[in-house]
DNA sequence: TGTCGTTATATGAATTTTCATATAATCTGG
DNA sequence: CCAGATTATATGAAAATTCATATAACGACA
């Protein structure tokens, strides 16, 4: 069962260990009437203030014409609104709303609980430097 | 752009390391004809040999029916075979064939090199710690 | 200012994924 | 041995995602 190539290949470490740590909390995510692109755009907005449609979904981890249309979805919804820049109107800014911000305000200590629990057994050395390997891996491959 | 409460968020790390240290070696994969599912797929059965359709699905992280359609197209392909086990016929040993080998053989050591080149800038003792904080996460959320 | 190359978002068709549930095999208690 | 509960996979309709490309705005330069 474990020992081979696949159970030490990072990618595979990763991919599984992002799976499992999103799993409950998307559960719990979708209980509250949200899906985990809905979550994501407005935990991303409610976050950073508005954002244009290209840079929200690198953000989020989607590919620009998926995003479209979820924000088509959520501003038919309510909770997100879109307008064009003054000065580029290319550039679609993604604005969250009243009612999108009080559909993520309980979820976001949800979110940070959930985090501790999962984190409380690593001491703070251990949790520094995942999150430190994280974010320079991060940092270096997002530099294209 | 940085700073808020989502750029320290275990999860978010987690799922963008994953999108990003993927995306690279995803392309290549597609390159050579297969998709990612595929690309699992493969990998894990090369790796460890036949698996009924369910323990398949946790491996690459794709719900049941979703990895059943897979299926489908790959044994269509000639990349691997279905078959019922004679102990419990409700279980469908899923095995890779000798098309469904040649077609990974070639990425199995690309997949190595291109982890080899990711962490070569980290020390034996931070990549150690990385996978073990990675592994003992994945266990601990599997055990359900 | 008009044309060309570039950047940003939208759109449509095809594919993939999901959700709920159907089907089928096995197990369990009486 | 049988009826109901459980487990494993398959299926079908609906929804989401992707790929290629269209549309539209901007920038540079003759």
């Amino acid at each position: 069962m474990t020992g081979g190539f696949v159970d030490d290949y990072l990618s595979y470490l990763l991919a599984r260990a992002s799976h499992l740590v999103s799993r409950d909390f998307h559960a719990q995510v979708k209980r509250s009437g949200l899906g985990v692109a809905e979550w994501r755009v407005l935990a991303t907005l409610s976050d950073g203030g508005p954002m244009i449609i290209g840079e929200l979904a690198r953000r989020v981890l989607y590919e620009q014409p998926t995003l479209t249309k979820v924000i088509d979805r959520m501003e038919e919804g309510g909770l997100v609104t879109r307008a064009a820049q003054e000065s580029d109107r290319r550039r679609i800014e993604v604005r969250i709303t009243p009612a999108g911000t009080a559909a993520v305000v309980g979820l976001l200590p949800a979110a940070k609980m959930h985090e501790t629990q999962l984190l409380a057994s690593y001491s703070p050395e251990e949790v520094a430097l995942l999150k430190s390997v994280l974010r320079t891996l991060i940092d270096r491959l997002s530099a294209d």
